[in-house]
RNA sequence: GCCCGGAUGGUGGAAUUGGUAGACACGUUGGACUUAAAAUCCAAUGGCCAUUAUGGCUGUGCGGGUUCAAGUCCCGCUCCGGGUACCA
């Protein structure tokens, strides 16, 4: 009797497939459970390690809830638009379908050869003509939708009120006041150009070292150029607000706020001297009015031309253009150096009537607020620094009290250093105008100037959020096209639904233009349309964000096949939310708010039935793997690298290395290939290890002994449950009982609190006990099979087959937990005195208080800690122990 | 800088949320089987001290505190990982 893994898990593997057995319809007498795994992009270096985490977890999650009786909803498909087989088109010719469809099938086989219950007719791949049709239509459900900030809610563009004064200008203002409001829409816009990619790229794929994510070189800058915009920031209190009701890790949540970014504060008016023009500064700190001593205006701000005094001129306009030509990049990367130049004039302090001069200085965007500021350099640390650099006046006007040291307290009253935080107000009182807060907390001070301002039309309560308009569109030509035409005489309209989806052209020139056009500009034929008046148009060439597909791909596994429609409503209603949904931190903050807000258009729109997509979230950790350094710090490849009594040298050099825990990666030769696994070790092995290495959202490094040590478990349950000589048709013994009753138990509380680990760890408890015991019965050894099932599931249908039952365990119900056999008479109370464990001692668990006291200290064991000592007090709590308090 | 998360044996990690620290596994050591090795099975295994066994001390990054009792709670640090960065 072999554990021949190979050959039974391929067994079940088609036999699965071929019934299959895990597709699922919908069925309302059902509960159902959708679960959902971030589809990979199906790269030509194949599966990760990486990747089989969070699928095996899903995939465990699935398989309990089926024995559960939930209809299960677990599908997969490809997130298969990108660069990689562009770029490989533009070296080799290759058409990017051919290579995508060969990695799809590399990857199809791989995930099929661990064993993972999806329902694999419903496979979706976003560059499916199909499959984008529907990505086109919602684009244009996003381009005829306008948000109405009243309802806060998204409605059809039809539904626009167009205000008399627009409507009075004309059918162009008209025109242009509706693009205005239009969710998605057409501009110029400033982008990060990356001149390797031939491509604009979003800012969130410019790292901060001024690199493009994506190629890794430096070769970015700034281009204005026509692009595609949506306006998400409309959305930015609806995906704040939402976030409160899902059930995902808090960090995922901060990110998104963060990202979003909402600032309360207020909008106050400056008088400026000598011209007649009021300047707008936006300050979360209207409480610090009192202590502005300047204020900046961005160098790109529309008023600089006549805020600046005639003296002033050639320095401003030298330090304008010098601002210009920095990009955002080095105007941040330079953070600690604040610039800055005088304007020549004042502006007046509203409350005390005082100048404070408006300089112009790079930290402050005009991108953000009004671009421009007051400063309050005695309670902003920005403008601490610039006015330190500058030598302007710092006036304390927040006493921080016992808050700060003796030290610290006394330089920040005398304007020698930065407050932040909360305090005491003091000279920040003007009884002629009726302001007092002095003594005031800062939350109070804040609300007392808003309103003292808003009574006097100074200024007034005002919102910000960071979240930017999301640029949309980039040079490529593997990118979903834009259902869109632009007229000869500037009109843009899209392309009506049924005529989508708007195909990709053929073509054998991949390379962009230098220009910026994407290489479907090169696509004439394609290009170059006419409507029935003979009026000539041009298709939009630029191609949607990899995002876009990804961004609703879990409607379209509701009702993959559907032609008509991107999904049925009754389908739809029956299976969203998302129930899990299991992927990388990395997406924490980009495609799922993309998401969020696509869903959100939709659910406006009545189209999809939930105002959130996601109900759960959890990331998975990433694993990694040991890597070696030298102590100067450079690594050392892992076959460059020997082991000797636990310290690791280099082969060649002798040179004593450090373990270290680092990314897999080809330099470092460390990478571990799932299909290597999968034959050294079988599927049910990768799937246990990767579960069994420690929590699932923790961060961990691969050994290749670690999958040996549930190699080695799979085979001991393998050869005791296998052999016939361990299974007895006698009654069970009463320890197997309770041993079998606490793993189902155990096992099934793990999954569902997702410590795949630990219900691990109770299996091989159990399997340990099974060896000691010698037999266990027919139906304990089925029930550990059932349990067993989800976790190691070739393994589990097996061991069903080997006792004569008809497949498949994975179509059995779970076991039933029987408490009976899990309750304790007796417990062992460990006895501590002053806390210390000293001896263990068994007694009734229902024993009274007192007697229990008695039975401790009256122990033989307890005389030596009870010697000349007198008892204070006993600590007994009922099932867990005992401590008896001596002086 | 700010916001999260983390630190437990030689290693990966457990610990019912304040109640026996180190489950389970790897590694190591010893034993059984074998001509031998591998595989398998059994046993030991935090550190230190002691011993005739029973035993004692110490121990969850560091320093304080609360408590009968702290890996767990509170205060103050150090280091590591992730995110973000002149957002007024």
């Amino acid at each position: 009797m072999d554990f021949n893994f190979s050959e039974f898990e391929k067994k079940w593997q088609e036999h699965w497939l071929a019934n299959k057995v895990f597709s699922s319809e919908a069925d309302t007498s059902k509960p159902k459970f959708y679960c959902l795994d971030m589809f990979p992009y199906p790269s030509g270096a194949g599966l990760h390690v990486g990747h089989p985490e969070g699928y095996t977890a899903t995939d465990i999650i699935c398989r309990y809830k089926r024995a559960k009786g939930f209809n299960v909803l677990h599908p997969m498909g490809w997130d298969a638009f990108g660069l990689p087989a562009e770029q490989y088109a533009i070296q080799t010719g290759t058409h990017p379908a051919v290579t995508t469809q060969k990695n799809c099938d590399n990857f199809r086989r791989q995930i099929q050869s661990l064993g993972l219950s999806y329902d694999w007719d419903r496979e979706i791949n976003t560059t499916d003509p199909a499959y984008f049709k529907w990505t086109q239509w919602i684009f244009i459900r996003l381009y005829n939708t306008w948000f109405d900030k009243e309802l806060q809610k998204g409605r059809p563009i039809n539904e626009l009120p167009i205000p008399e004064n627009v409507s009075a200008r004309g059918s162009q203002a008209v025109r242009e006041y509706i693009e205005s409001k239009r969710l998605a829409y057409y501009d110029n816009a400033q982008v990060w150009w990356c001149n390797t990619c031939k491509t604009v790229c979003a800012n969130e794929e410019v790292l901060n070292d001024g690199s493009h994510e994506k190629c890794g070189t430096k070769e970015v800058e700034r281009r204005f150029l026509k692009q595609w915009m949506l306006r998400i920031p409309h959305y930015a209190e609806r995906l704040l607000n939402g976030l409160n009701q899902l059930d995902w890790p808090e960090g995922v949540k901060d990110m998104q706020r963060n990202w979003i970014g909402k600032s309360t504060g207020a909008e106050v008016d400056f008088n400026v001297e000598g011209i007649d023009e009021k300047l707008r500064v936006y300050t979360t700190r209207p409480d610090t009015l009192f202590g502005a001593t300047y204020m900046v205006i961005a160098p790109e701000h529309a008023l600089i031309n006549s805020i600046v005094t005639a003296d002033k001129k050639s320095e401003v306009d030298n330090y304008v253009r010098a601002a210009a030509l920095k990009s955002d990049l080095d105007r941040t990367e330079l953070s600690k150096e604040k610039t800055g130049v005088f304007t020549g004039r004042y502006a007046i302090n509203p409350l005390n009537g005082q100048q404070i001069p408006i300089w112009i200085a790079d930290y402050v965007l005009m991108g953000y607020g009004t671009g421009a500021i007051m400063a309050v350099p005695a309670h902003d640390t920005r403008d601490f620094e610039f006015a330190k650099t500058f030598d302007i006046p710092v006036v304390c006007i927040l006493d921080p009290k016992d808050q700060a040291d003796v030290e610290l307290r006394e330089k920040i009253l005398k304007g020698e250093a930065c407050w932040t935080d909360d305090g005491e107000y003091i000279n920040s009182s003007n009884p002629e105008l009726g302001l007092d807060i002095n003594g005031k907390s800062k939350s109070e001070g804040i609300a007392t100037v808003i309103k003292w301002l808003d009574e006097r039309n100074l200024g007034q309560a005002t919102v910000n959020y960071k979240i930017r308009d999301w640029l949309f569109s980039r040079q490529r030509y593997w990118g979903e096209p834009f259902p869109i035409i632009h007229w000869e005489d500037g009109e843009i309209s899209v392309v009506e639904d049924e005529n989508l989806p708007v195909e990709l052209p053929k073509t054998d020139k991949y390379q962009p233009s230098e220009s910026g056009e994407s290489p479907l500009a090169n696509a004439t034929d394609w290009l170059q349309v006419t409507d029935k008046n003979g009026r000539k148009g041009r298709r939009e060439t630029n191609t949607m964000p990899q995002w876009a597909g990804s961004c609703w791909y879990y409607l379209r596994y509701i009702d993959p096949k559907n032609d008509k429609e991107p999904f049925s409503k009754a389908k739809e209603n029956y299976w969203m939310p998302v129930d899990l949904y299991i992927g990388g931190a990395e997406h924490a903050v980009l495609h799922l708010l993309y998401s969020r807000f696509w869903h959100k258009v939709l659910f406006d729109l009545g189209i999809v039935s939930t105002d959130e997509p996601y109900k759960k979230l959890y990331n998975q950790g990433m694993i990694l793997a040991f890597a070696y350094e030298t102590a100067s710090g450079s690594k050392v490849p892992s076959d460059k690298v020997e082991e000797k009594d636990g310290k690791y040298f280099h082969i060649e050099t002798g040179e004593e290395l450090k373990q270290i825990v680092a990314k897999m990666s080809k330099s470092l030769k460390n990478v571990v290939n799932p299909d290597d696994v999968v034959d050294n070790y079988g599927a049910d092995s990768l799937r246990l290890y990767e579960m069994f290495m420690g929590p699932l959202d923790a961060t961990k490094p691969w050994t290749d002994t670690g999958v040996k040590g549930v190699f080695n478990f799979l085979k001991r349950v393998f050869y005791f449950f296998a052999d016939k000589n361990n299974i007895t048709d006698e009654a069970e013994n009463t320890e197997t009982l309770k041993a079998l009753h606490q793993t189902i138990k155990k096992v099934g509380q793990d999954i569902e609190d997702m410590k795949f680990n630990t219900a691990i760890s109770q299996m091989m408890i159990f399997t340990n006990h099974c060896y000691k015991v010698k037999k266990v019965s027919r139906e304990t050894a089925e029930t550990f099979a059932k349990v067993l099932a989800p976790y190691a599931p070739h393994l589990a249908e097996e061991l069903w087959s080997i006792y004569g039952n008809d497949p498949a365990i994975c179509q059995q119900p779970w076991p039933e937990v029987n408490e009976s056999y899990l309750v304790e008479n007796t417990f062992e109370y460990p006895v501590s005195f002053n806390g210390k464990m000293r001896f263990k001692l068994e007694l009734p668990v229902d024993m009274p208080k007192e007697e229990v006291e008695k039975a401790a200290t009256e122990h033989e064991n307890a005389q030596k800690w009870l010697e000349g000592k007198q008892i204070t007090k006993i600590i007994v709590v009922p099932k867990k122990i005992i401590n008896v308090v001596v002086r």
